[in-house]
DNA sequence: CGTGTCAATTGACACCGTGTCAAGTATTAG
DNA sequence: CTAATACTTGACACGGTGTCAATTGACACG
């Protein structure tokens, strides 16, 4: 019963992840792509899932569990120095992010008309943002922190810098390779970080 | 006759204007809300603007003869050193850059799904682009330049610090003031940009 | 005076995508 | 045989954009 029920579901979620990517967030995925997608009606989605930021937030967390952006949250902390851990983390985080950037941009998109989407959005946000501020906190551990931050501004700039909508500009805008996106982004965030 | 025309094109406009202003470009700016503002019938603002995208460019024009947004620009190519025009940009774009926001986040709320309003923006954001450019090349003409830069990835990296999706982290979600933005932004710059 | 033109009004309607509702079908289990 | 469960079908409401057609009112010109 609840065998069937996850079969069902599985595949609704599947068919968003496959289409997410697919079309990078962009508007081809209606609920009714999904089901089509799925081999299922409309109406089935709505079964499983009560409304479409329902049915993303969801998808996040399959996202969560097909790449372990867990275990690989962990490894920087096991750098030993602070800058080792700036570039650990700078090259987890930018390296995952294309992963799940179809998600990631579908859901963005619907943060302004949709509050539960909104949420869930910050949260996540909120995470990177703790991980900037153990970052930073390390670096000033090490004294190799520009003196003129206070902990929270540096956590608010290197937050900012590995904010998603940088991350597309240089990706898109600028036509930077992913690669490119990491390693300068490392180089950019030591000259602003540390001091000389 | 086209005295009549421009009272209510101009009324449209400006109740536009106001409400987008009022509502940061949040989605209380229907089509309806702004016929009812201008005291008009919502058939009448489709009689001067084809489509939502179309009013809301013609308002980035009524906004640059506002703020003589080309007189604020024009101001930091005066500015002698390279450093010097840098600190004028920046002072001068996110100086401007709140007073045109709700218009701004309109039109880039409208960029999926219309392709007039993309286009539109991101020839703004090309002006903003080349103006980076042209601040880069004066300090790489004073020497200033940290090397490990060319002119072209170093445009990219200012013209994604000034971009706006950068500015309204640090001004919504890390909660800087409009004059922190500015502050700080030319501190991480210079930290960028220059050689020692 | 009548006629034409132009801006604006009124009201209806199509389209799209989300979400809801109700009735029906098929499978499975007790 | 019956009851529960998963799913289907089809209709519909809503909100917002954009379209269309018929009408009104003002002003101008001959």
């Amino acid at each position: 019963m609840s065998r069937e029920k996850n079969e069902t579901r599985q595949k609704i979620l599947d068919s968003t992840l496959k289409l997410l990517e697919a079309n990078s967030g962009g508007k081809e995925v209606r609920m009714s792509d999904i089901a089509k997608d799925a081999g299922i009606s409309r109406q089935a989605v709505y079964l499983h899932f009560p409304t479409r930021a329902d049915l993303l937030i969801a998808v996040t967390y399959r996202l969560d569990e097909i790449y372990d952006s867990a275990g690989r949250l962990v490894k920087p902390t096991n750098a030993k120095t602070g800058i080792l851990r700036l570039d650990a983390y700078i090259e987890a985080w930018f390296g995952y992010l294309p992963l799940i950037y179809g998600v990631v941009k579908a859901i963005m998109d619907m943060q302004d008309h949709d509050e539960a989407a909104k949420e869930a959005f910050d949260l996540r946000m909120q995470h990177i943002r703790n991980a900037c501020e153990t970052t930073i906190l390390a670096l000033q551990k090490d004294g190799q922190l520009q003196d003129h931050y206070t902990v929270e501004t540096a956590t608010d700039v290197l937050w900012t810098m590995l904010s998603i909508p940088v991350w597309e500009q240089y990706r898109f805008k600028c036509g930077w390779t992913a690669e490119e996106c990491i390693n300068r982004t490392k180089v950019v965030a030591k000259s602003v970080l540390l001091s000389s």
